[in-house]
DNA sequence: ATGAAAGCGCTAACAC
DNA sequence: GTGTTAGCGCTTTCAT
C-alpha cells in the first residue's frame, strides 16, 4: 500500500508480480496465522521454544499461502542452507558424479548446491569463489581447483570449506578428499609388470613443474615408487603433454613413432588415454599387442566396445558424499582439518 | 564492539574472521573515505551524479580495505548481477558448450553464472529454480527442462527468464532460443536420400507420447516431413529408446538384428547414436556400407576417428550467447517475447 | 511460550 | 554533487 505509485517501475512489484496482492513475506505468514514473525521465524529454522499448536497453525499458513522465505534476507543474518561448488571445468567426465554424489548428501541434509564453473582460469575461479561468498552460502566444496595452498587458506578463513582432487595434507583451515592417486599409479604398474611388462612408460599433463598439489603429481611419484620396487627405475621416464589440446596430436604422434616406444602406457586421464587409444589404432598398432594402456577415471567413454579403455576408477561419487558430509559437519563447528584418501580400483579392459 | 560477547558463537564474527577487526562494509569504506555510504553506493553501481574526485577517492579506499559488496544485501533493495542457469543434467556433452556460450557475454556485462543440476528430475528442478528466485538472481537461463509450459509462465512471472532446447514459440512471458530442430531432421533426411538410401527410420526418446515441445518431438516432426517431401511417406517409421539406459542395450540389439533393419539411421542424439555404433560395429557391420548413421549435437566422442559419427552441430556456444542477450535486454525492461531459431549443419563423417 | 524491536548491508528517495 | 534516512525480509536478543 505504499511501494505502489502508479510510476513505479520497479520489477518486482510492477511487472512480475500476478496482479493481486504483494509478495508473501514472513510478515504475510505471520498475520495469516495470528502470531508474530518471530514465532514464524523459529517454526522456520525448527528453534526451540514453540507449542505444537502453534508450529501447525503457522505451517498451514505457510502452505495456504505458498510462502518461501528469503535466500538473500536469510543470509543477512543466518544461514542460507545454500552451499558452492566450485568446479575447474564442466567437460571432464568425472565430474558429474562428483556433484552427484554431493547432491545426495546434501539434500537429505536441507541444502542446496548451487555449481560455479571455473574454466581452468585462476582468476575466474577466485571471483567466482568470491561471488559465492558473497551471496552468503554456508560453505563451499572445490574440485580440483588451481591455486595456491595459500589462496586456499585466505578463503577457507572466510567460509567453511572442503577441497576434492587436490592435495593438501598439511592444510588446517579445510579438508580434503582424494583418491590415493599414488596408490592408484602404483596399482597401475603393477598391473603391466604382472603382465610381463619392463618398458612402461607414464604420460602426465605438463604444469611446469610447479604444482606439487595436482593429482598428476602424486600419480608420478606412485609411478616412480612403484618402477622402484620392481626393480625397474632405470626404465622409469615421464612423458609430458602441453596443456592445451593444440600441440598434443603431435607430440603423440612422435611417442607412438618412436624407435624407443615403450610397451606400456599408464597415462594421467582418460581424456588422454582415449586420444592415445585412437591414434594408435589408428596407425595400425594392435593393442595391447603392440602397446598397452591404463588411463585414469574410468570415463564413460573408456568403457564403449569401440575404445575399451582399461582405467583406474576413483569413484567420484563416493567422493563428492565423502565431501559433503565433512562440509557439513565443519558447518556445524568442527575445527579440526580431516585429509582421508579413497583406494581406487582397476578397471581391466581390453586395452590391458 | 557490540556484537563480540565472548559467548559468542556467530561463524562470521567469531570463528572465521581473521583476529583484526571487523567485517568491511559499506559503512568500513564511508568512513575510511569520509564520505556518505549513499556516495559510495553510487560509485559502486556507476549511478550518476558523483564527482571524479570522489569517485578516485572511494574507489581508493575500496582497494586499500578490499572492500566487496554483500550480494545478499544488494539483493534486497537492487540487483545481485548473478543470474542463475539450470541444466537439466550435467552429463550430456553439448550443455557445456552453451554454458561456455552463456558466460562469454555474460562476464563482459559484470555478470556471474550460478549452475543448478536438475538430474532429469522434475521436482529438483522446480525446487532449483525457486533457490534461485529466493537468492534474488537477476535472471535464469534454463536449458532444456523437462516442465511444462504452464510451470514456465508461472516462474516466469517472478523472474526474467530465457529457455533453450525446448519449445514454445508461443510463450509471451519468456523467450525460447532454439536450435531449428525440424530443419535439422530434415538436413539429414536428404544427406540420406541424396545417397541413395529409401530405408530410413529415425531413433527417438520415448517420451510417453507427451512432451511435444521436447527437440526430439521437433526433430520427429521435420523427419516426417522431409520423408514426405521425399515421396518416401511410406517407408517412414521412428523407434522409440527408453529413458533409463537400462533397456538400450537390448532394444538396439532387436534393431540391428531385425530382418527389416533399416539402411539407414537418423538418431535424436549423440548419447544413443555412440551406442549405436558400437553395437553395429561390434556385430560386425560395416558403416555405412550396412548401415549409415547421423546423431544430433557433434558431441567430442563422435569427432574421435574410432567413432567417427556424423552429426548435427547445432552450435551450443552461439545458442548460449544469444540466450545471454535476450536475457540482458530482458532484464533491462524488454516485455516482448522472442523465439530464433537456429540453423544447424551437418558434420558429415565416416558413419554417413 | 510468545512477541517487540533492533539490526544485518545495502539501495533509493529525498533533502540540502 | 553529496548526505540523511527509510526500508528490503529475515534472525535474534530480550522482555513479557
Amino acid at each position: 500500500m505504499k511501494n505502489q505509485e502508479p510510476g513505479d517501475l520497479s520489477r518486482m512489484s510492477d511487472i512480475k508480480q500476478p496482479a493481486r496482492g504483494e509478495r508473501v513475506t514472513i510478515r504475510t505468514v505471520a498475520a495469516d496465522a495470528g502470531v508474530s514473525v518471530a514465532a514464524v521465524s523459529k517454526v522456520l529454522r525448527n528453534a526451540y521454544g514453540v507449542s505444537e499448536t502453534l508450529r501447525q497453525n503457522v505451517m498451514a499458513s505457510i502452505e495456504r499461502l505458498s510462502y518461501r522465505p528469503s535466500v538473500a534476507a536469510r543470509g543477512m543474518r543466518g544461514q542460507t542452507y545454500t552451499i558452492g561448488i566450485l568446479l575447474v571445468e564442466i567437460a571432464n567426465p568425472f565430474l558429474p558424479e562428483v556433484v552427484d554424489g554431493v547432491d545426495k548428501v546434501l539434500s537429505v541434509a536441507g541444502y542446496k548446491a548451487l555449481l560455479g564453473i571455473g574454466d581452468s582460469n585462476m582468476p575466474l575461479e577466485a571471483s567466482l569463489i568470491e561471488s559465492m561468498i558473497d551471496n552468503r552460502m554456508d560453505g563451499l566444496i572445490l574440485v580440483a581447483p588451481r591455486m595456491s595452498g595459500e589462496t586456499l587458506d585466505h578463503f577457507a578463513r572466510q567460509i567453511p570449506m572442503v577441497v576434492i582432487g587436490h592435495h593438501e595434507s598439511t592444510a588446517t583451515g579445510f579438508d580434503t578428499i582424494n583418491s590415493d592417486d599414488s596408490a592408484g599409479a602404483a596399482m597401475a604398474v603393477h598391473a603391466f609388470v604382472e603382465r610381463g611388462h619392463r618398458d612402461i612408460m607414464m604420460v602426465n599433463l605438463d604444469n611446469g613443474g610447479e604444482q606439487h598439489t595436482s593429482v598428476g603429481h602424486r600419480r608420478e611419484v606412485g609411478y616412480y615408487e612403484a618402477m622402484a620396487k620392481a626393480g625397474l627405475s632405470d626404465r622409469a621416464r615421464v612423458f609430458y603433454v602441453p596443456q592445451g589440446p593444440e600441440w598434443r596430436d603431435a607430440r603423440f604422434y612422435d611417442l607412438l613413432t618412436a624407435p624407443d616406444r615403450p610397451s606400456a602406457i599408464f597415462c594421467w586421464s582418460d581424456l588422454d588415454a582415449i586420444q592415445l587409444v585412437n591414434q594408435a589404432r589408428g596407425m595400425g598398432l594392435d593393442l595391447p599387442g603392440d602397446l598397452a594402456i591404463i588411463g585414469y577415471d574410468n570415463s564413460r567413454v573408456a568403457a564403449l566396445p569401440l575404445i575399451n579403455l582399461a582405467s583406474m576408477d576413483q569413484d567420484g561419487r563416493k567422493l563428492g558424499s565423502m565431501a559433503a558430509e565433512a562440509l557439513l559437519t565443519r558447518i556445524s563447528g568442527r575445527r579440526k582439518a580431516e585429509h582421508p584418501l579413497l583406494l581406487p580400483t582397476l578397471v581391466a579392459r581390453a586395452s590391458l
